[in-house]
DNA sequence: TTTTATCATAATGAAACGTTATGCGTATGG
DNA sequence: CCATACGCATAACGTTTCATTATGATAAAA
């Protein structure tokens, strides 16, 4: 018992023709004959009785094709299911990011959330080095991370540059000069972050390349600490760019260029592997494309090899 | 998407794994890939996380499964309606009579519905003249008549032969006599249905043979209206014998034995062929043959050729 | 690293299916 | 009453589909 078989079989019932209904399924009228006599064979049963012409369904026929009926009907609503899915009715999005990263998730979270207004997002705050784990174990389906995944199983594509910003006090001393050279800094007490991050030692690297040492006289636990904390004038940090930027438009806080330091942070989005991303998922990692190719550096969407 | 992809799916889903699954339902590996890829192609749908080696099903997989299942179910009972119907534990079996008629089917009836108890039985009364007809329009599966059908599309099987009974009261002069010859009638009362029928015409016909005229003084409506009157003295009646029987058992009749008549009335069931009729009606036909070469004459099962 | 398990892919052969052509039985119109 | 048209069945044929064997890739296990 086919549900092609069945289609047919509706066919000829609702047509009470065998022609009419191979017309309908645009097919030839032997391909109903067969259709219909191979479903018979298979039941055991006749099911439409050919002595009179209009087609009359036997009391075999009128029971299956109730169920037919059923069986069409529930088809439908099954590919209708899969396409709700796919048009994003339903789903659920769990996204891993820390602290700092999930600010830059912001701006991506609010298009995506205005594309797919029924999709529940879910954000939890991981530490990066426990990410690309929490991504394999589908604990979540993406992260953000601002450094590469050395994990082979686990993807990454880069949607945000992001620089470090050395900030500080409006009132500090080298706060109008606007651009300044490491060894300037030398003398300066840095707030930082108590998590190490890549950043932090190609940051040390530098200074030290400019023989100059880097003085971390304070660490703090959160970034709105560290930020509080030098707008109060105590030293200067060097942060990611975008976190500080509503500090620096108020006048909070100001950003000094410094000569040799360039760090770049790039913002990952990491994932298991395409083929096993919910539509949620996918939806996301296009609403990112598209933001990107609309908006432009300091946004992209650039896929890395892995390995 | 079809019913046996779905099975196969299905299969894999609750197995976790394609070979198993192929194991089981007795197909190849390969087979179980291609049923699957095939499946996700048409939906536009990845079904299973082949990354994860546990057999994950992705979102849309899980959606699929539960309609999988549904369908399947619906045709697991789809299936045993139809077996049900072939067991005859469902269905519904109409027949048109009349009043004569249908007294032949009560011990048929009585039979059918001992051996087939779920099905539903309806004895609708016609006038015999619209029988054939209503055979013909799929009012009925089963017309009773006591004449052959003119219509060469519907079937006839005799079932039940009869003799038109001369019956009076136990106190009319002729009564003790056993046998009476057409001649001796021609001076009686005949009380006769106002309905004419086929042997109506015969009886006519034999008294005309021996130069003897019917007298039929009375025109009744209902076989019980005849029987009642004659019982009460007033004339005698040629009815079928089995009408009269338990009259003649009673005492409130007798019957007697023309000598040179003997008209022989044949209980037919009539049909449109037997491909069309259910089950059920097939079914009552089975019984009326086992009854008829159970208990033999009257009672039998004799096809009559049409046209 | 080697082995084993699992799924994907390619090639092949068989079965299924739809097509055209045709036949038969029945209603319809001249 | 015959001719025609209609509707379904059947046969023959070609294409497609589908399962199979063989093989390859990949990942977990030894």
């Amino acid at each position: 018992m086919d549900l092609f078989q069945l289609e047919t079989f509706l066919a000829v019932a609702e047509e009470r023709s065998f022609s009419r209904a191979a017309a309908r399924l645009h097919r030839t009228q032997p391909a109903v004959s067969q259709a219909i006599a191979k479903l018979e064979t298979e039941l055991g049963e006749v099911l439409l009785d050919r002595s009179s012409r209009d087609g009359t369904l036997t009391d075999a026929g009128e029971v299956l094709r109730e169920y037919a009926q059923k069986l069409l009907n529930l088809r439908s609503e099954a590919a209708g299911a899969l396409t709700e899915l796919r048009e994003l009715h339903r789903g659920r999005l769990n996204i891993a990011a820390n602290e700092y990263t999930c600010l830059y998730l912001l701006p991506l979270l609010d298009e995506y959330r205005r594309q797919n207004p029924q999709i529940k997002v879910a954000v939890q705050r991981s530490l990066a080095s426990r990410i690309p784990d929490e991504v394999l174990i589908h604990s979540v389906e993406i992260g953000v991370l601002s450094f590469r995944p050395e994990d082979a199983q686990v993807e990454s594509v880069v949607v945000y540059r992001d620089e470090l910003s050395l900030v500080m006090n409006p009132n500090h001393p080298l706060a109008k000069a606007g651009e300044v050279s490491i060894r300037q800094l030398g003398p300066l007490n840095f707030i930082a972050h108590n998590i190490s991050s890549p950043q932090r030692q190609k940051v040390i690297q530098a200074f030290r390349r400019h023989k100059t040492t880097l003085k971390m006289g304070v660490e703090l636990p959160s970034l709105e600490a560290i930020k509080r904390f030098v707008a109060m004038g105590n030293g200067v940090a060097l942060v990611p760019g975008l976190t500080v930027e509503t500090e620096i438009a108020s006048g909070a806080l100001v950003k000094v260029h410094i000569k040799e330091l360039q760090i770049e942070r790039k913002l990952r989005l990491v994932y298991r592997k395409q083929a096993s991303l919910s539509h949620a998922a996918l939806a996301f990692l296009k609403v990112v494309e598209a933001y990107a190719a609309k908006h432009g550096a300091p946004y992209s969407f650039t896929p890395e090899r892995t390995g």
